[in-house]
DNA sequence: GCAAGGTC
C-alpha cells in the first residue's frame, strides 16, 4: 500500500482524482478524509500538524525570567492530534510513502514533519518527495513519474525560522508584558513580523503628528473656444525648471489673480498631443488580489475569507500564492470557452475570443514562483443562488482579472494645451480613451476622460472665469490595509498566507483601531520601547538577515545550530540592556495603556474618567478614583468604543465612536448623551442592590472590582421617550420607579430621610409638581391605588396600563378625571385622545 | 496568556 501525503485535504482529493482517473473511494478516519484506489491511499494534512514550543516547566510567565527562554529547549509537539494519529495508523501499513506537500519552503518543512511522524512508526518504508506547482493532470502525472528526495536542508531553513521566531517573540513579549503587569488576555506582544508592521503604522502617525501645514494658493481659469469651455491651471517654472502649480506667496498669487481677472483672452502658445499605451494588469497574486478587493471596499481579512470559500467550492484556484505568471498548461482560450453563453460573464469572454488573432498571450508579472499558479477562475461557475452577493462580486473580480490579463492594451490620447496671458501661463490637460482595450472587460479602473478641444498654436481663447483657491499642504495619509500588505511584501516581511492575519493580530492586541488603521498610545509606546532597546525586532533587517541565513542553510553553507546560536547571542545582548530599564519601560507602557482609555476629568472628583469593560463584555465609563469615586456613565451596548480626538466643549470629555462593522456610529460625549437621554443624574443607592443593601454579602465574597460595585438609582429616558428611575446595574438589577412622561425633572437638595434619595420637582405647565422622593411617591401611589381600588379601572376601555399613564399625568381617580381638561390630558398622556377622555367623563 | 507559519 502506497501512502501519499499532501498539505491539505483539497489537494489530496484532487490528486486522488487525477491519479485514479476519478475512481477513488473516500472514507473518514478520526475525522480525516482518506482517499483510496488501486493499492494507494492519499491523505491531506492541515498545514503544520506539529509546532515548536518550550517545555512545560517554562509555561508560567511569573515563575520564569524571560531571559531564560533564550537557552530553553525547543520541543516539537503535535498540534493536530487527530491528523497525526491517522497518519501514524496509515504509515504503519504503508510499503511506500510519497510526500506531495506544496512546492515551497514551508511545504518542505511540512513534508519533513510528516516524514518524522512516518519514520517514528515505520523505520523501513521508503519515503520519496514529489513536486508540482499546480494540481493539473500534466504536472501531477509528471511529478509522480519523476519523484525526488526530501530536501532536508531546505526544511532545516524553515526550522531555524521557527526557533528564532519563537525565542525572540516569546522572550520579548513576556518581558514587556511583565514589565507593565499585563498578564491576562491583554499581554503586550512583539514579533519579527508584527512589530516592523506596527512601526510602519506608528512612523506614519508620527509624521502626521509632526506635520506643520503650509499655506499655498492655486489659480484656475475657464477657457472657451466657441461654445465649449474647459479648465486651465496657472503654472510657472520653479528653480529647477520644473512645472509647478502651487504658489507659496499670497502677494504673488494676488498679483497673478489680478492680471488674469482683468484679461478676457488667452493665447495658445503650445499644443502637445501624444498617445499612451495602457497595458493590461498582470495575473493576481495574493497581494494584488487583496488590493483589488480593497478598492471594492473589502478588508484584507474579508477578501481572503471569501477567496478561500470560493476556492474550497472549486470556483477559483488556490488564493495564497506569490506567482504572477500563469503556468504553461493554462490554455486561456479553453478557459474563456467555459464562460461563453453566461448571462453576466459571457459577452466579455466571447468578445475576447473573437478579437484573439491566433494565440492568446497573457500578461506576465515579475514574480514567477513554484508555489501555486496565480489566482484565476477554474471554469466552474457558481449560479447566483449558490453564493452571496459578496462572493459573487469577488468571483466576478477574479474572472474579470483573468479576462484583463488576456485582453488588449488600451490606448489613451493626451492633449496638453498651454496658453498665455501676459507673462503668465496656463495649462490644460485633456485625455481621451481611444481604444478601451482591457477596460471593456475589467471595469474596476477609472476611465474618466477630461475634455480639451482641438486648438491651434496662436489661437485666441476666451478667458471667462478665474478662481483663486487658498489651500494648505496636507499631512501624509495613513496606510490603508492593502497598502500595508503591499508594503510588507516590498519589505519582505510575512508571507502570502499570513500578512492579512498579521493586521488582524494588531487589531486584536489593541495596537491599531479603525480603518484605515490608527495606532493606539500603547502601540506608540511599544514601538518606542523596541526602538530603544531591541531595535532589531522592529526592523525589516531582522527578516532580511534571517532570509539570508535560511538561504545559507538551504544551500548547505551553514547549519541550523550555527544560525540559531548566533541569533540567541544577539538576544542575550539585548536582554543585558533591557534588565535595568524594566521599571522605566513598564511605567511608560502602563501610562500609555491608561491614555488609550482616558476621556477627561471626572465631574465629581476631577480624576480621570476611563473607558472600562464589564465582566459581561459590555463597556462603561468609570472613574480612575474608584472605589473612592463611584461616578459612572453608560455606553451603548453595541460595538467597541473608540475614543476620538474631538473634545466636548461643555465637559472636556473626548467623544466616543462605537465600532460595530457596518453599524458603526459616533456616540459623542458620554456625559452629554447621559444628560440628553440615557441616564441622567444619579440619585442614590439602589434599595435592591446598592452599597447598603449589598454591603454584607459583597464583603463576604471579597475581590470587588469596578464593575461589581453596588447599583445606584438614576433618572433614565428609554428609547420610547418614557422616563423612570432605574438602577445603573440594569439589566442585572431591574429595580425601577415610574416618572411622569413630560416636564423637566429637577433634583432638589432636599433629601428623603427614610430612603436617602433627593426630592424631585417636575416642571411642566405653570405649576411645578412636587413629586418628592420617588420611592415615597410610588408607595403613596400604590397605596392610593389599592385604597381606591383604582376606581378608574371601572370605566369602560380603561386598562391598567392607561390607568398608570393617567396617574403619571396626575390623574389618579375618577374625580381627578372629571375635573380635568380633556385636551390638556390628551396632550400629556401618550396614546389617549381627547375624545376618549370625554367619553370616560360622560360615563363617570 | 508568548511568534510565525501552515490551514479551516
Amino acid at each position: 500500500m502506497e501512502l501519499i501525503i499532501t498539505e491539505k485535504d483539497n489537494a489530496a482529493r484532487r490528486i486522488a482524482d487525477i491519479l485514479s482517473g476519478g475512481t477513488y473511494d473516500s472514507s473518514r478516519e478520526n475525522g480525516v478524509n482518506v482517499y483510496e484506489w488501486g493499492g494507494k491511499r492519499c491523505v491531506g494534512l492541515s498545514g503544520h500538524v506539529v509546532g515548536v514550543d518550550f517545555p512545560a516547566e517554562y509555561s508560567d510567565w511569573r515563575d520564569v525570567e524571560p531571559v531564560e527562554l533564550i537557552d530553553a529547549d525547543v520541543e516539537k509537539t503535535a498540534t493536530k492530534e487527530n491528523i497525526v494519529a491517522t497518519l501514524r495508523i496509515l504509515a504503519r501499513k504503508a510499503n511506500r510513502v510519497t510526500i506531495a506537500t506544496d512546492y515551497d519552503r514551508e511545504g518542505e518543512l511540512i513534508g519533513k514533519e510528516a516524514y518524522e511522524i512516518v519514520r517514528d512508526v515505520n523505520e523501513e518504508v521508503p519515503i520519496r518527495r514529489v513536486r508540482f506547482s499546480s494540481i493539473t493532470e500534466n504536472e501531477v502525472q509528471d511529478a509522480f513519474e519523476n519523484p525526488d528526495e526530501l530536501d532536508f536542508d531546505l526544511a532545516a531553513a524553515g526550522e531555524a525560522r521557527q526557533i528564532i521566531d519563537l525565542i525572540w517573540g516569546a522572550a520579548l513579549t513576556r518581558f514587556l508584558s511583565l514589565s507593565a503587569g499585563q498578564l491576562g488576555d491583554d499581554f503586550i506582544s512583539v514579533g519579527r513580523v508584527q512589530s516592523p508592521t506596527l512601526k510602519l503604522i506608528v512612523d506614519r502617525e508620527r509624521e502626521i503628528q509632526a506635520f506643520d501645514p503650509e499655506d499655498y494658493w492655486e489659480l484656475f481659469a475657464d477657457l472657451a473656444k466657441d461654445d465649449t469651455s474647459f479648465e486651465a491651471q496657472y503654472f510657472y517654472r520653479d528653480e529647477d525648471g520644473n512645472e509647478a502649480e502651487r504658489v507659496w506667496e499670497e502677494a504673488t498669487a494676488d498679483e497673478v489673480y489680478e492680471t488674469l481677472a482683468d484679461r478676457e483672452a488667452a493665447t495658445v502658445v503650445d499644443v502637445n498631443r501624444r498617445t499612451r499605451t495602457d497595458t493590461p494588469p498582470t495575473p493576481f497574486n495574493t497581494t494584488q488580489f487583496i488590493r483589488a478587493a480593497g478598492a471594492l471596499g473589502y478588508s484584507a481579512q474579508r477578501a481572503m475569507s471569501i477567496a478561500e470559500d470560493l476556492y474550497t467550492a472549486g470556483y477559483i484556484t488556490y488564493p495564497r500564492t506569490d506567482n504572477t505568471v500563469y503556468p504553461d498548461d493554462l490554455e486561456p482560450a479553453d478557459l474563456l470557452d467555459e464562460f461563453v453563453g453566461h448571462s453576466v460573464l459571457g459577452d466579455s469572454a466571447e468578445s475576447l475570443l473573437e478579437d484573439a488573432d491566433d494565440e492568446i498571450e497573457p500578461t506576465r508579472g515579475d514574480e514567477e514562483t513554484t508555489d501555486h499558479p496565480p489566482i484565476h477562475p477554474t471554469g466552474e461557475i457558481p449560479s447566483r443562488g449558490d453564493v452571496s452577493d459578496d462572493e459573487w462580486e469577488i468571483f466576478e473580480l477574479v474572472v474579470r482579472r483573468f479576462y484583463a490579463t488576456v485582453a488588449d492594451a488600451a490606448v489613451w490620447e493626451h492633449l496638453k494645451v498651454v496658453t498665455e496671458v501676459d507673462e503668465y501661463r496656463l495649462k490644460s490637460n485633456g485625455k481621451r480613451l481611444v481604444e478601451p482595450g482591457y477596460h471593456e472587460v475589467y471595469p474596476y479602473f477609472s476611465t474618466a476622460e477630461n475634455y480639451v478641444p482641438d486648438v491651434d498654436e496662436g489661437e485666441e481663447l476666451r478667458l471667462t472665469d478665474v478662481e483663486l483657491e487658498e489651500k494648505q499642504t496636507q499631512p501624509p495619509r495613513r496606510y490603508g490595509q492593502s497598502r500595508l500588505i503591499e508594503t510588507m511584501e516590498d519589505m519582505g516581511i510575512g508571507t502570502k498566507s499570513t500578512r492579512h492575519n498579521t493586521l488582524e493580530k494588531l487589531y486584536d492586541r489593541g495596537y491599531i483601531e479603525s480603518d484605515p488603521p490608527r495606532p493606539t498610545k500603547l502601540a506608540m509606546a511599544v514601538v518606542d520601547a523596541a526602538e530603544n532597546y531591541a531595535d532589531r525586532v522592529v526592523s525589516e533587517e531582522m527578516t532580511a538577515q534571517l532570509e539570508a541565513d535560511m538561504d545559507a542553510i538551504a544551500s548547505g553553507e551553514a547549519d541550523l545550530s550555527e544560525v540559531t546560536d548566533e541569533s540567541r547571542e544577539m538576544l542575550e545582548e539585548i536582554f543585558a540592556n533591557l534588565a535595568e530599564s524594566r521599571d522605566e519601560i513598564g511605567d511608560h507602557l502602563r501610562k500609555s495603556l491608561k491614555d488609550d482609555k482616558r476621556l477627561g476629568p471626572c465631574p465629581e472628583c476631577g480624576e480621570d474618567l476611563l473607558v472600562r469593560s464589564s465582566r459581561h463584555g459590555s463597556y462603561f465609563v468609570g472613574c480612575d478614583g474608584y472605589p473612592d469615586c463611584e461616578y459612572t456613565l453608560p455606553l451603548p451596548s453595541t460595538g467597541k468604543p473608540l475614543i476620538l480626538d474631538e473634545e466636548c466643549e461643555k465637559h472636556g470629555l473626548n467623544e466616543v465612536k462605537m465600532l460595530a462593522g457596518r453599524q458603526t456610529f459616533v456616540h459623542g460625549c458620554p456625559l452629554c448623551k447621559a444628560e440628553e437621554a440615557g441616564e441622567g443624574p444619579v440619585l442614590g443607592d439602589c434599595p435592591e442592590c446598592g452599597e447598603s443593601a449589598t454591603a454584607e454579602s459583597s464583603r463576604d465574597e471579597g475581590g470587588e472590582t469596578a464593575d461589581e460595585h453596588g447599583g445606584e438609582l438614576a433618572v433614565k429616558t428609554l428609547q420610547n421617550g418614557s422616563r423612570l428611575v432605574g438602577c445603573t446595574r440594569y439589566p442585572d438589577c431591574e429595580y425601577s420607579l415610574p416618572l411622569p412622561r413630560r416636564g423637566e425633572i429637577e433634583v432638589t437638595d432636599e433629601h428623603c430621610e427614610e430612603h436617602d434619595l433627593p426630592e424631585l420637582v417636575i416642571h411642566s405647565g405653570d405649576e411645578p409638581w412636587e413629586l418628592g422622593c420617588p420611592i415615597c411617591n410610588y408607595q403613596e401611589f400604590q397605596a392610593r391605588e389599592s385604597e381606591s381600588g383604582s376606581d378608574l379601572e371601572a370605566l369602560d376601555g380603561l386598562g391598567a396600563k392607561t390607568v398608570e399613564k393617567l396617574a403619571d399625568a396626575g390623574i389618579e381617580s375618577i374625580d381627578d378625571l372629571t375635573d380635568a381638561d380633556p385636551d390638556a390630558v390628551a396632550e400629556a398622556v401618550d396614546g389617549v385622545s381627547a375624545d376618549r377622555i370625554r367619553s370616560w367623563q360622560t360615563e363617570a
